[in-house]
Formats: structure tokens, sequence, C-alpha cells
RNA sequence: GCGCCCAUCGUCUAGCCCGGCCUAGGACACUGCCUUUUCACGGCGGCGACUGGGGUUCGAAUCCCCAUGGGCGUACCA
């Protein structure tokens, strides 16, 4: 069997964090078992349905480097790929459903139904359609539209129970009756979502389908028009959903949901992705961190979590930082450059050291403005306020070193040196040790608040070779 | 109301299907110590959970039932 599988967003927003989750399931499962990913835009809700929203949706999928394989902006032998664009397809379907007495129109106004199903609720029944039209014959139904009268096409639900089982929630069962005769196709001819579904799934040959848990119930109604439509139902699995602290559905007022924000915040895609699928899913060798995309057959739908999670961007940022680390260096340049300031020093020093700053300074990391400060240690001259930077600068040690070091680099721009090397490095903190007879705390921090005019930060022998005598120069000046 | 689903550290989770190796493992966060000051990284620790009650069994986080809690759905939204 060939696996095909889809993800099939209403253009109704940017893309959502649970949206892009939900692609990304269907996305790996497809590329484990050498399947197609097809997108599928369901703007058949006319009211909220944009346009643009759909450009930005597929922007934001590319963006996460999820690339499907046949969709409206890429083509494929199963279009068209917007449910607007197939309402003939609908029609049509709807059509041998009437003729199949599968189906009839149902010319009850709202009005109607509204009423009927204050009724039910307030005696405490089942709000169902009581199938009133039913008995409306084929001939007067044709006379009424005829005249005029406005119809929907209401789907006959047949008695029975369906079940079904599902790669993550098991053997599941509905008993009869659950939903009344509902609606297929809306008025004003377009059609209805579990219905829509079921006709282009069936159309666009989907072999599995993977989406959250919200869409479980509506599978009964999906089941049956499977059997309606003598057609096999797909295989499914029902992921869990994503929920905020207060453990509800995942929505806007939860703050951050939409994959646009993460793009704007510089977040990088691959660990999006890393924490997205860590959300219900567990690596079969219990890994944390990794390129999905390198996933391959690993990638398994038997093994998402079955309870919801709630979603907390703490570990977001902590794998943000690792797949940061694992950048290749100039990449991570390329980065940093595109978010310092045009004028800023970094970006006219020489390759060399631009390779050696990142790659000592991506430990501390998590994200690329994180940079911003640490570069502080190369060229600012910013003096600390810190309690221990002042007790650092009150030890009569402290300016003993710092005439000392004031005249090792005096001598090294005069022998026309731009910077220094570690070795030299270890000579200065050497001399302080042996010939100034300075040692422990007023050693290294002397040293430190002398030549960066801090009192914590990292290594100096790396930061100071790194660091532009001349800046070393003018702090030295500076007390 | 009715239907369906879910229930392990604060959070993400492993284990559950095929009961014993679980005095419940890992990760994030928090935190202590160590690495010639500090911070970060790293290493070694700490804190911290099987919702409750019944059953089945020699033995239950794992199987069954009930309760409780939570979620989803119940549209001419998707």
């Amino acid at each position: 069997m060939t696996v095909r599988v889809r993800f099939a967003p209403s253009p109704t927003g940017y893309l959502h964090i649970g949206g892009a989750r939900t692609a990304m399931y269907n996305y790996l499962f497809a590329k484990a078992m050498g399947g197609k990913y097809i997108l599928r835009i369901e703007d058949t809700d006319t009211e909220r349905s944009e346009r643009k929203f759909e450009e930005a949706q597929i922007e934001d999928l590319k963006w996460l480097n999820l690339q499907h394989d046949e969709g409206p902006d890429a083509g494929g032998d199963y279009g068209p790929y917007r449910q607007s664009e197939r309402l003939h397809i609908y029609k049509e379907w709807a059509q041998k459903l009437i003729d199949n007495n599968q189906a009839y129109h149902c010319f009850c106004t709202e009005a109607e139904l509204t009423a009927k199903k204050e009724i039910a609720v307030a005696a405490n029944l089942p709000p169902h359609y009581d199938g009133k039209c039913r008995n409306v014959s084929k001939d007067e139904a044709a006379k009424r539209m005829a005249a005029g009268e406005e119809a929907v096409i209401r789907f006959k639900t047949p008695l029975k129970s369906y079940e079904f089982t599902d790669h993550v929630r098991g053997h599941v069962v509905f008993p009869e009756g659950m939903v009344g005769d509902f609606v297929c196709v809306r008025a004003n001819g377009l059609p209805v979502y579990n219905y829509a579904v079921v006709v282009d799934d069936i159309t666009m040959k989907i072999s599995h389908v993977i989406r959250a848990e919200e869409h479980l119930p509506n599978t009964l109604r999906q089941l049956m028009f499977y059997e309606a439509f003598g057609a096999n139902p797909p295989e499914f699995a029902h992921a869990s959903l994503l929920i905020g602290e207060d453990r509800q559905k995942l929505s806007k007022r939860h703050g951050a949901t939409s994959v646009r924000l993460y793009q704007e915040q510089d977040y990088i895609p691959s660990a999006m992705l890393n924490y997205l699928l860590l959300l219900g899913w567990s690596h079969p060798e219990e890994l944390e961190i990794f390129d999905v995309h390198q996933l391959g057959t690993l990638f398994n739908i038997d093994r998402f979590i079955k309870s919801p999670a709630i979603y907390d961007i703490k570990k977001l940022d902590f794998i943000n930082g690792q797949h940061l680390r694992l950048l290749p260096t100039d990449e991570l340049i390329a980065k940093v450059e595109k978010i310092l300031p045009a004028e800023h020093p970094f970006l006219k020093m020489e390759k060399e050291w631009k390779e050696r700053c990142v790659t000592l300074s991506k430990e501390k990391m998590n994200f690329f403005k994180d940079i911003i400060p640490l570069l502080e240690l190369y060229f600012g001259n910013e003096i600390s306020t810190e309690a221990d930077y002042v007790e650092a600068r009150s030890w009569e040690t402290t300016p003993k070193i710092q005439e000392y070091l004031l005249g090792e680099v005096t001598k090294a721009r005069a022998a026309g040196k731009s910077f220094v090397t570690e070795a030299d490095y270890n000579e200065w903190s050497n001399h302080v040790k042996g010939e100034l007879k300075i040692k422990g705390k007023q050693l290294f921090m002397g040293i430190r608040a002398a030549l960066t005019l801090q009192a914590h930060g990292s290594d100096l022998k790396f930061i100071v070779p790194l660091t532009p005598l001349e800046i070393l120069e003018k702090r030295l000046k500076m007390s």
C-alpha cells in the first residue's frame, strides 16, 4: 500500500503551533514510509478563510522545512488542493447520496431547528435533528427548490454502532444513536467539514489520517460517509492535544501560539520541530536532542502518548541552545551577523577571529541575540558597578597589575601588533604571579578587572587574545 | 445533560499492551558540590510522581470495576 497522508489547515490565521505539530507528524510519517505528504487547504468557511493566510501558512511550513509533495502551490495528480475549487466534486458526490436514498433535502428553517433543539435540551434529550424532512419526496423537494425555497442536504445516519482501531487510542467504539441526521451540504452549496474531508480523502487516496484528538468524535461521522460511499476508511492516529497551563486547549490567549512569532524571535526551526515532536512522542532510544529530519524509519506512529501535553516553552529555549551549538560555524556567524546592528565592530573582524569568537561564545548562548552582551567582553568599556568589581579595585595589588599590563600592552602595540596570543597572556599572568607575587583571588580577579573592567566573565586566556589591543589599552588607562 | 477520550515528579516523558528486574528511569526548570575567583559549559549530587478506593494475584504503576478530576465533542466552524 502506498502511504499518502495530508495536513489540511484552514486558512483562518497564521500557522498554529498545534498545526505545525500535526503537519510534522504527517510529514515524518510519509518520510518514514516512503510515501507522499499532501497539503490541502480547507477553505469552505468563506467567512473566516483568507488567501493571505493560506500563503502565510505555506511560508510558515517552509520555514519549518516541512515541504509537501503535493499542494495548491506544488501541484500533483490529485488536485485541486483547495476545497473551494472542488465544489463540483462535493456536489456530484452528494447527488449520489441522494440518488441512493442516503441523504435528502431538508427545508427546515433555522428558527424551527433552534426551537426544537431547546425543547430537547430542556427535556434532557440529545438535541438531534428529528428527521422531519426525511419524508419529503424527491419530487416535492424538486418543486420546492424550483419555487426558490432554501434547502440543505442532510445525511441519513444509519442507526448502528461504529468502531475502528486507532493507532493511538486503540479500539474505539461509537455506540448507535450518537448523532442525528446532520448537514453535509449547506444551503449556499458549500460542503461541511466532515463531509468534504471524506470526499477529499477518498479521491486523494489518503491512506492514513494523523490529526489531533479534537477530531476523534468527528471520526464517527466520517466513518458513516466511508460506508455510504462504499470506500475503505483510512487508518487513523489521533495524537493528544496541546494544552495551556490552565489545561485548556491551546489558543490565542495562551500567548505565543503561532509559528510566525517564533520565527520573528529567531528560534531555530530544527529546534522548534525537535521540541514539538517531544510533546506527545518519544524517541525509541529516549534521545532528546536530534534532527527530526534524520529520524527516518525511527519515527513510528505507535509511539504517541495518549494524554495531552502542556505547552511550556522553557524546554524549547534549552533545545534551541543545543541546536544552536550544533550549527556549522559559518552558519552561526551568518546568523549572528544578521542580528547585529549595522556598525557593530564584530562585522569588521577577520574570519578567523569570528570563528574563534562564536565557537567560544556559543556555549553560553541559547539564542543568536545572546551574543550581543557577550561581545561586550571584546569591544565594550563599560565599568562594572558590581560589588565584586568594586572590591577588586580596592585592593592595593590591582594598580600594580594594571601598571604592569599597560606596559606590556603598550610594548605590543609599539611592535605593531593588534592582538596578543594565548601564550602572551600566560606570560603576563605568570609574571604577575612570579614577579609581583600576587596570587589567588587578587591575581585572577585583579587581572580581570584591569583588562575587562568586569568582575566576572569567561576564561581570560580565551578572551584576552580575542580582544583588540587597542581596546585593552583603553581599558587599562581607565579605572 | 449525553457521548467519547485521558490520568506517572512543577513541566516533557520512559515503563503499562506481554504483572515481578520499579526502594519508578531520563530531560527541562530549581538547587548543592567539584573543575587553580565568578559565570556558562561539563561532571557528581539534591528536591520531586504512579489521582483515590475496591478487586484479581504469592506479587500491580502495569489487569478489572467504581469514584474523582480534567479534556474534547455535541454547528448550515474546522
